[in-house]
DNA sequence: TCCTTTTTCATGCACTCGCATGATAACGAG
DNA sequence: CTCGTTATCATGCGAGTGCATGAAAAAGGA
């Protein structure tokens, strides 16, 4: 039993390389070489871990998701004593390109959207994202609801998704230069003013 | 003056052949072969009506634009008497791939969405579009309130862009095929419902 | 120490790309 | 018809692509 290596580990390390080269020369730029130097790696290695470049983004892909769960939780448990609105506030914000590694997920967030478009493996992959999140959202305001939170006559059911679409939407702007991040968390706040008491 | 042909048209055909290969084998298949033979020209042609690929697809964003402007005044227009939230419904709807050649704008649309994220030039052409479309959107909600259709405490100046927000954060989930195009109107309906008396 | 397995690397290959070039075809003015 | 401009095309080139191959290096067990 020689040299042990994580694989998954270094899957990760590449897929860290991609989001790399998505974020400052497009997804299109990504070839094997790049990721490659882009992880301090020789192309053969980025070949030993993916058999195929197909099969390394749609790593990517999967390890990007986790990743934004990972910041999500992160960001939620950094909070003090936080109410159920600032909550949702905070995984709002953390969807949205307010600082560097938010703007790199959205970019590559983008950019396998878009490529979803004609390649159904990513679309199943955004799917169970899309649904993953649309629950804990969800789960979010019935809980607020239960507690009394929200105003009369708000249905968690229909805001939640709602809400995320809203975020969703505000994102590209952002991406863009035609909205600032704060701008945009304005038209949030203002929209949580109309669910929350 | 041997041979008169439109220059112009003759690129916006181009221009829809680039729509066609971006819609069926996406942004990163685009090449000067493929669009020359969707178009059903040779690829001199192609080089001769654009200097170099990216002045193509760069024609082709501002044409996209176009089209669905276009599109939108087509379909405005085609309303029998509708009431301003008739006009705001379809405005809607029409930024929504509900239909094959909506599909296909929002397919392009996002792939130039993808690329404006390293790519300044697209990032200004679509910062036209949303501005110019933001503007109308925003009209249209003041004339509105100005008729006192809208609830009181409505402010059309941010309610317009929370609006169009909801409507681009929605293509996404459509093009992936996890939300249907009739459960996207519901749930502008509904916030239409919270809009007008 | 040597040996076997795992990991890394350098190189080659067939293919496609954007772009350049020169020839060919179409067409209106004289 | 003839000519000259415009439009279209076929072909070639260098560069870069994903992938395959075989060799070199690394490292724990004997």
């Amino acid at each position: 039993m020689p040299k042990q290596v994580d694989h998954e580990q270094r899957r990760r390390l590449l897929a860290e390389a991609v989001f790399a080269v998505i974020g400052t020369r497009g997804f299109e730029a990504v070839s094997l070489r790049d990721v490659a130097v882009q992880a301090g790696v020789s192309m053969g290695t980025v070949q030993y871990y993916f058999p195929t470049k197909h099969q390394m983004l749609l790593f990517a892909l999967g390890h990007m998701r986790q990743r934004v769960l990972t910041r999500m939780q992160a960001t939620l448990a950094a909070l003090d004593s936080p109410t159920r609105r600032d909550v949702i506030r905070a995984a709002t914000a953390v969807m949205l390109p307010v600082d560097e590694p938010g703007r790199e997920e959205a970019c590559v967030n983008i950019a396998f959207f878009s490529a979803a478009t004609v390649t159904p493996e990513y679309a199943q992959q955004l799917r169970d994202g899309y649904e993953r999140i649309l629950t804990v959202s969800t789960a979010n305001l019935r809980e607020a609801a239960r507690l009394g939170e929200l105003r009369d006559g708000i249905d968690p059911d229909r805001e939640a998704p709602a809400l995320y679409f809203l975020t969703q939407g505000l994102v590209g702007p952002i991406l863009i230069g035609l909205y600032q991040p704060a701008e945009a968390m304005s038209l949030i706040d203002d929209h949580l003013d109309r669910l929350f008491r």
